[in-house]
DNA sequence: GTCTATATACAGATAGAC
DNA sequence: GTCTATCTGTATATAGAC
């Protein structure tokens, strides 16, 4: 738990982004020190390999996403909403670390589905108590991927579908109505 | 809308086939050759560049997404039913192609984006009437491409989180109770 | 229409100077 | 710790024979 060497915090972050923004593709080890300031010597000094540089990403993601789960069940609005509205794009270092890991998971990487299937599981224990049942609660994870798929989606200038807030609002509440038990009593 | 030649329609078989099974990386012109059984040089008569080889990938899709969508309209267990069946990864040849285009989407391709978005709202509009509302409407696109992504993230041989046949008749139940303003009556 | 051979560019990774 | 220079493999694409 030693502060780690900004160099190697910049790589990361570099590489999270080219990934997330333009695809994994883009996201070589090139423009990745470039991008983060360092000669391609300097970037393998920290990664020995460009594998090794994928699980520094995915370590990240698992940390970022342990975090935002103890915040979101000590949202005031409950944790239910508050998983859905931090599916949207919001921009957040975890968002792109989610989309950026996802990246890799479609090209071939399994190591990388793996990490995501880990922090699906946490998200589904945080929300189990919340939910009706176990159809309300995949429910509600699914809509969440499909919001996530939909973010995912949106490469270079392209933007692609998008909801305002209204109408995530709205999402909310009907997920809230379809998913939790009390959504009358409220 | 002569019959298209074997050769072609095999390179596009197998393009779709290795980008949805193994990736973007893997699906390069020299291994979808090979797995069509032509040559580089025999695939490079048929569509002159990459570019070419997505494009016919996307047409393809669209022509499939347009059946499927008559399809769809006229099921016996209803459009919405049946759009939600078949976004579970069903091993079909639209399937294939949109998890296919998705990747070429993930990785920079502006048409790829495009032509999903068009796909998108055709669902839309072929279940528009049946939605109580534009939320409505929105939620069962959303669980959807909730399904679709992870569908889309199981690469290789590592499989992702799987429903069986009743968690999806449980879960088309709950959409279709929350969604569609007949749903007491049925 | 389909093939082989080849040109050009760029990926990941190594060696070794500073 | 960070750099430059370089090796090796492989991607897209072209040229031209059959």
């Amino acid at each position: 738990m030693s502060r780690p060497p900004r160099a190697r915090e910049s790589v990361l972050d570099a590489f999270a982004r080219i990934l997330s923004d333009d695809g994994e593709r883009a996201a070589t080890m090139d423009a990745t020190a470039r991008e983060a300031g360092v000669s391609k010597g300097g970037l393998l000094y920290h990664f020995g390999s460009k594998e090794a540089l994928e699980a520094g990403l995915m370590e990240r993601m698992e940390a970022l996403a342990i975090d935002d789960i103890e915040e979101i069940k000590r949202a005031p609005e409950g944790p239910v909403a508050a998983f859905m509205r931090t599916s949207i794009h919001t921009g957040s270092v975890l968002d792109q670390a989610i989309v950026a890991v996802s990246r890799l998971a479609q090209n071939g990487s399994a190591p990388a589905v793996e990490a995501l299937r880990r922090v699906r599981v946490l998200w589904e224990e945080a929300l189990r108590p919340l939910a009706k049942d176990e159809t309300a609660l995949q429910l509600i994870l699914l809509v969440s991927d499909g919001l996530y798929f939909n973010n995912a989606l949106t490469v270079g200038s392209v933007p692609g579908p998008q909801l305002d807030a209204d109408d995530i609002a709205a999402l909310i509440r009907l997920v809230e109505a379809s998913t939790t038990p009390d959504a009358a009593a409220r």
